[in-house]
DNA sequence: AAAAAAATACCTATAAAGCGGTAGGGCGAT
DNA sequence: ATCGCCCTACCGCTTTATAGGTATTTTTTT
């Protein structure tokens, strides 16, 4: 029987690179399902679910890290690869917190791809090479994990709608119109994004939520 | 006889998503050189010459704008498709400015790319139906690049100076003690930057910033 | 059912940002 | 050499952001 993958980027050629790549392969792996943001690979995992899920991490309505956590809470069996673009240390962190089971880089040989579904499939990890070094640093250094700063995933879902709506410009008062709550919540919300995250200024919180790809360029 | 295509984008995904779809066509379109940078894209063009170059805008050492502006100067026959993430009008009107032919968004269906690499082959131009909308506001407006909103390249050395200590998270007490000028300058400059740009929030000059390649995520 | 976390709301206070006008000195171009 | 632009600097004013405390209701977790 075949290995099902279901793809969620929301560039149309990624996808077709992704299905280019895995139906080279003379061996069973199809791809079942394709997804253009978060929502769309959420609806997939309910309605008919795959074997293994490739998810961009900077997606709308929904980034990858996200629906692979809510995967994760849904069905704790199912396996996500996540794709991304860059190789740094928290991504890849967050990814694994996410309940993600393989980390690939974009920039990677196209025949990795492969290797990560057969590996995840029968049960394994796998990471791209340049970013194994992070797993290792972390298991050589012990507790990486326990000592790490807060961030995305500590934010609550208003504080995130508040954070995206700061980022894209919006003033707190705006805010409270958009989201119909009183100005001094999304004061408090702010308050507290800036205390988890540990971001003092305006300007550094755009920045971080367009880092982590809450809102966008 | 085959149209030959170059393909420059330095995620190995994307490059063979282009392979596959040109290759799916049954028509004479052949992949003849890909490159993962700006560099090897220009080395290919003097060594072994295409009649199209796909380039995406973000890759290392030259980005796309950069080498479709080299090889226009090299060889201004040459054809240029510009492939991007962003639909922005100011990156659209870069390309164009750099002497690109075409300007393809990567959301889009994949069979556009077959289209726009025979129109620009032809000798036509090509847009995405997302940024055509900028050429044709142009067109109907006149004299659309006299009448265009000022952008980057209208601040002065010191605005530019100021933008991105801004856009870096830095108040404006920090800038003037970082450029060794008063308060009351650096808030004059902040004036005048946001005046040029007709932009009146802090989080949207920091947008700005980023999207011009001004500061850095 | 109880406990914890989150969302809501209000008050106060200081710091920073945004907007207005004004003005002198330097520097290049018409 | 006169004009325009840039850089510099100051004054005043209003709005927004940051930060602290407190408290009630709702939701989630245990």
């Amino acid at each position: 029987m075949n290995i099902t993958v279901a793809i969620a980027d929301d560039h149309a050629v990624v996808r077709e690179g992704i299905k280019a790549v895995l139906q080279k392969t003379t061996a069973g792996i199809e791809v079942v399902a394709e997804a253009a943001n978060g929502q769309q690979a959420l609806d997939i995992a309910r309605n008919s679910p795959a074997d293994i899920y490739l998810l961009d991490i900077s997606m709308p309505l929904l980034n990858g890290l996200e629906v692979a956590e809510r995967l994760s809470r849904m069905s704790p069996q199912c396996r996500v690869i996540i794709l991304s673009m860059h190789d740094d240390k928290s991504s890849v962190e967050k990814a694994f917190q996410s309940g993600a089971r393989g980390y690939l880089v974009k920039e990677n040989a196209a025949e990795e791809i492969v290797q990560a579904v057969r590996e995840v499939y029968a049960g394994k990890f796998f990471l791209s090479p340049e970013v194994s070094r992070y797993i290792v640093q972390d298991f050589l250094g012990g507790r990486g994990q326990y000592v790490r700063k807060a961030r995305f995933r500590d934010l609550t879902g208003k504080e995130k709608e508040v954070l995206q709506l700061v980022a894209e410009g919006f003033s707190s008062k705006e805010i409270a119109g958009n989201l119909n709550i009183a100005l001094a919540t999304v004061q408090v919300h702010r308050r507290n994004i800036m205390r988890k995250l540990d971001i003092h200024k305006q300007a550094d919180l755009v920045r971080f939520a367009l880092k982590e790809g809450i809102a966008r360029l």
